[in-house]
DNA sequence: TCGGGCCGTCAAATCGCTTTGGAGCCGTCC
DNA sequence: GGACGGCTCCAAAGCGATTTGACGGCCCGA
């Protein structure tokens, strides 16, 4: 059933049909509502391939999903992420257009996917510091808007992140008020521009107390539990061992966990955790008490903004760029407690 | 750049061009390289709109994501089996699009996907026994593979599954075999097919060597790391407490790894744990030596196999339904041991 | 020399919608 | 009574590719 068949069985154009379904002020009231019933009579839903050459957009957004060449690992994040921007196209009549891509074919794919016109613009996901995507897309002119942000990037463009920086100094200075003067960081990759800024974070706060920044206790892996584990194991078996850790994840944090309990230690007594929480719905933090004490935010609202920002940038590409930082809670939880007496 | 364009530069008529750049065979290989090549200079790429409305073809496949209207909880499988489809659809020129649905709202979806024509086909994900929209698909003559099974279904369809079954039935002798006889089964909900294909694995092994199956002693929950651990408390706590836990997952595992420390029992020795491994690229099972003794298959490799199994379909809509049964793999770590004497 | 077949090319129709530029009808105002 | 507007509606021209059917050369055999 497509529109001509539908405008000749009821006796009109294909015109006044499309105009009447699409609510154009020209049609009759009466016509319209005989159009609307009909079209739901006969099950009519407007070919979208159609509607796409006639009307010139793609009516998708693109994800495209950087997946490390040597480490092939996806990030863990990312799935709530589009249950966030998911949500929000499927509400605008959108579809969501995915693609995972090897790190080093990135910027092809974006001119692939505005020179074939595939989509109408394209979230970047894990933005290195200045990171040349964001030329690439000003360049090709193809909106997007950035989850996280390019530091050395010195051209403006749209982003919605969270406070890094902020969230790391905050937790630092809950640490150090509990005493602990020996906190190690377990950080993720440095590539990484949001790693880069908790790192910062965390030093800044050690610096204002007057307490050295020890490369020593600071450890930048990709972010599993593996290399939590792995990184405690290093920070505990040092002559000062660490008394306390700052995670970049919460699976960073089960694996240091594991390598507290694993020395017959105990979490929150023995060794302070605060991890940063994206609350991930399939690795939530306990459940009305919190295992972890952590700086939390979630990925999957920031999914929701990145989406909802897009869409405005689609519709209005001379805007000026715009920008949302998010601050991340602090939670107190039983990982956490003052430091133990030297 | 558009065709037209590109054959008025060349003196050519948009048809030839087209067929040369399209491979056919009624053109001059001079001609075809000219063309070719003249396309490279002029960045020319065929408007993906275009060619789907002149095909009647979407050349694009859909992934519908069920999104639990209740817990809200994603899968944590789906980014790693999409990373692997994705490589497939990437390389045969098919665009993925995705729609996280409430999972109340997937038929709708599926009738909209096809009868506006936005997809050639979809994967359906989680089935649950006796699955509805097994039906739905048939009946919209939509193309479909299945990522697992559905039990109860009459239809013959199109799937790609793990041995479940097998999978735990191997695992429940292996515990036997080590002397256990009070096994916990640490399960999904059992409202997933896969699910309840794993608790007749297991049922199936201790029946066979004349273990009673308790119920006290089998949880079936959404598989996170908390509802691991509630489920190792229960198990723990019992006056003839579990000598050893069959984990649905990795997250599940990691949750009755946390049980059995905060007890300050020793995994491995005091108490044995057997996981199912999904090889999920961010929750590797440890790096070299395994951390758990694991039943594992890699999703990343489902979904290469679901994408490819798709394109098939939708490339021969008349073939025969196919069915691909993949066996896990039993991978010895350093979480089980002999029974403890009692 | 003429007709038939093959090769290479092209004009035009098609896919299913949107959108521009009227056209017809009716009522109002001068 | 005629011009002008406002309502409704329509015909036709796009969007940018594919694909059908045909046509002009050229070669070959009769």
């Amino acid at each position: 059933m497509n529109l001509k068949e539908l405008a000749s069985k009821l006796g009109l154009s294909p015109t006044t049909v499309s105009r009447a379904l699409n609510g154009y002020p020209e049609v009759n009231e009466a016509t319209r509502e005989r159009v609307i019933s009909a079209a739901r009579r006969h099950n009519y839903r407007p070919n979208a391939r159609a509607i796409r050459l006639a009307t010139g957009r793609a009516l998708a957004a693109g994800h495209v999903i950087p997946l490390d060449t040597r480490s092939e690992i996806m990030n863990p994040i990312f799935s709530d992420f589009i249950a966030g921007s998911g949500e929000v196209y499927a509400r605008n009549g959108y579809d969501m257009i995915l693609s995972v891509v090897p790190d080093d074919m990135e910027e092809t794919t974006y001119r692939d996917l505005r020179s074939r016109g595939t989509v109408d613009g394209v979230i970047v996901h894990a933005p290195k510091t200045n990171d040349s995507r964001i030329h690439t897309l000003k360049d090709i002119g193809l909106p997007f808007v950035v989850h996280g942000r390019s530091t050395g990037s010195e051209l403006d463009y749209n982003w919605v992140d969270v406070n890094n920086r902020r969230a790391f100094q905050r937790a630092t200075e809950f640490l150090l008020d509990l005493g602990h003067r020996r906190i190690a960081l377990v950080n993720g990759l440095e590539v990484m521009d949001f790693a880069v800024r908790r790192r910062i974070g965390y030093s800044d706060a050690l610096t204002a107390r007057g307490v050295a920044v020890e490369p020593r206790l600071i450890t930048s892996m990709e972010m599993t539990e593996v290399n939590g584990w792995r990184a405690a194991e290093a920070g505990l078996s040092q002559p000062a061992p660490a008394t306390a850790f700052l995670c970049a994840s919460m699976l960073q944090g089960m694996g240091v966990r594991r390598s507290i309990e694993g020395r017959g230690l105990k979490m929150g007594r023995d060794v302070s955790v605060i991890i940063f929480d994206d609350d991930l719905s399939y690795l939530r933090n306990g459940e009305d008490v919190p295992i972890f004490t952590a700086t939390r935010s979630s990925v999957k609202e920031a999914g929701k903004l990145a989406a909802e920002m897009l869409l405005s940038v689609i519709h209005q590409p001379d805007a000026a760029p715009m920008h949302r930082l998010l601050e991340a809670e602090l939670i107190l939880g039983q990982s956490t407690g003052p430091a133990p007496k030297t």
